[in-house]
RNA sequence: GGUCCUGUGGCCGAGUGGCUAGGCAAUGGUCUGCAAAACCAUGUACAGCGGUUCGAAUCCGCUCGGGACCUCCA
């Protein structure tokens, strides 16, 4: 069999192409993904870019990598706005519930959980907080400035990026140029203490009114937003590692400072691969906080958003998901989720059916290439929706082998169940309810039931056989007809 | 204004310089007592206008439309 491992692609933003993924120790990657703000439940916008990376991340296990994956979580509010405004939001949050930023942190920390849950993520392998790791951003910021590439002004420590372009290319990420970012329109207010348009705030001053504050070599104050990352990156998976991932959005400025921090602090890039995950949108717009045109995650599974008249299942929404490219935006619709309910569902079917087929002696189709196929979509940089579409290749051909239009070999049974289930439970993280819904009793009793109703088909008691049929269908039961004898499905 | 992405058949959504994406919907057929399901068949889709090429939806230019980033944002 392939090593499919070594033929990886993935699409590699800073040098704008696919790329074979060779990992820094063979066999080894160090994955670190930008993850929740908790000032507020992340909205399904920010779910999005965490299913893709849970997809990643699925794959490369699939794959046979060992995978450590870093995942922060950001419980510090930060003020770096470029205008000097108050901008923490964790403190503004706070203040709005009339509560300690713990409280607020802790309580959007277990709703993230439970969605994490509900959305059948896998647990990264650490979480690390942005508050757990103040100690480890000072000694950072410290190095930078050692090095020049900082300045300190009334309490605050500011990073230089004139100094900085001097000897490294600030803007190798995000493509901007830093004579252009000196010709942006916004001025420096005379009261900024910045000294170029494009430094950032590695630490900032306290306000009086700040309500999270920590001791610093410069004075109490708090972090900046990009420096956590950094601090917590290095600390868990070294000053250089495999691939860093995040929203399209954190591209600029917070990616392209992490670049900064790293350079300035230990002279390297601190990721070889750096990925980005698209938009979700709204009627062609991003799904954004600010813009209000979010929902939650939950009101989608409840069915609580105005958006939608009926409730969705979180495995029919991760479907819906990756049926789109994950660096492609999508747009979320009712229209667009009940077509992938529907073909959710047969997925959902073919997966039952699989595990009911009986071998041949000999297989009437390819199956080696059908399971490649898997591999060379997924390969190519994730590319979930072709993967999706081979699935259904396989769905046409398991459906046809149930109907003895086509064949299987034993061997070549025992693949298709092993990769299909592979693709769609673990690297998908699909999940299908059905069979765990239906309990043994209600398997006998239907059992039971379909039994007296064949009888009752025998003898031509149509009448009688449809209303069962119709009463079952009442109870959510779908009963199917087929050569030989009836087979049922929990309708949801 | 600067940088960049994007415009695919009724809807969603992949994609490569020439060979069927796929799903949903629709139509016809097979199967069925009927229905559902399943399977088979059917779409001359690639914003517009030029250009490069033997050949372009795929490369280049222009026009029009949509969006993202440049401020916090997944």
């Amino acid at each position: 069999m392939k090593n499919w491992r070594n033929s990886l692609k993935i699409y590699n933003s800073l040098s704008g192409e696919k790329e074979i993924f060779q990992p820094i120790v063979k066999d080894y990657i160090g994955m670190y993904v930008c993850g929740p703000t908790l000032y507020s439940e992340p909205h399904m916008g920010n779910m999005r870019t965490f299913i893709n990376f849970d997809m990643v991340y699925r794959y490369l296990l699939h794959l046979g990598f060992k995978v450590k994956y870093v995942r922060n979580i950001t419980d510090a509010g930060h003020i770096t706005n470029s205008l000097g405004q108050e901008t923490d939001s964790i403190g503004a949050a706070a203040r709005m519930e009339q509560a300690q930023p713990l409280e607020i942190v802790y309580k959007y920390n277990t709703k993230f959980q439970e969605l994490q849950r509900l959305y059948n993520l896998l647990p990264p392998t650490i979480e690390p907080t942005a508050t757990g790791h103040i100690q480890e951003q000072i000694e950072i910021i410290e190095k930078i400035i050692e090095n020049g590439f900082a300045y300190v002004v009334n309490g605050s420590v500011y990073f230089d990026v004139r100094k900085y372009s001097e000897k490294y290319n600030y803007g190798i990420l995000s493509g901007r140029k830093v004579d252009e970012l000196a010709e942006e329109t916004r001025t420096l207010n005379a009261q900024d203490e910045k000294q170029f348009f494009a430094d950032f705030a590695l630490w900032k001053k306290a306000n009086p009114e700040d309500m999270q504050i920590w001791r610093s070599p410069w004075g109490d104050g708090n972090p900046g937003w990009h420096i956590e990352c950094t601090a917590m990156s290095t600390k868990y998976l070294g000053k250089q590692f495999d691939i860093h991932g995040g929203g399209m959005d954190l591209k600029f400025p917070h990616h392209e400072d992490e670049i900064a921090q790293s350079c300035g602090s230990f002279g390297c890039n601190p990721c070889n691969y750096w990925m980005h995950a698209n938009m979700l949108n709204v009627n062609g717009q991003k799904m954004s906080k600010s813009m209000g045109n979010f929902f939650l995650p939950k009101e989608i599974i409840e069915g609580s958003s105005p958006l939608f008249d009926r409730p969705f299942e979180a495995s029919v929404i991760r479907f819906f998901m990756m049926q789109a490219h994950y660096r492609s935006t999508l747009d979320i619709t009712q229209d667009a989720l009940i077509a992938s309910e529907k073909g959710y569902q047969r997925i959902a079917d073919a997966f039952e059916t699989l595990e009911k087929l009986s071998a041949s002696p000999q297989s009437s189709f390819d199956v080696g290439a059908l399971v490649n196929s898997f591999y060379e979509a997924m390969n190519d940089d994730f590319n979930t929706p072709v993967l999706i579409a081979n699935l259904f290749e396989a769905t046409k051909k398991i459906n046809s082998i149930n109907e003895n239009k086509e064949q299987i070999s034993a061997a070549d049974l025992e693949l298709l169940k092993t990769e299909y289930r592979s693709f769609t439970l673990d690297v998908l993280g699909l999940t299908f309810s059905e069979t765990q819904n239906s309990s043994e009793h209600l398997e006998q009793v239907m059992n039971m039931v379909l039994e007296l109703r064949a009888q009752v088909r025998a003898e031509k008691n149509w009448s009688l056989a449809d209303s069962i049929r119709d009463g079952l269908a009442n109870a959510g039961i779908v009963v199917k007809d087929g050569k030989d004898g009836a087979s049922w499905d929990l309708k949801n």
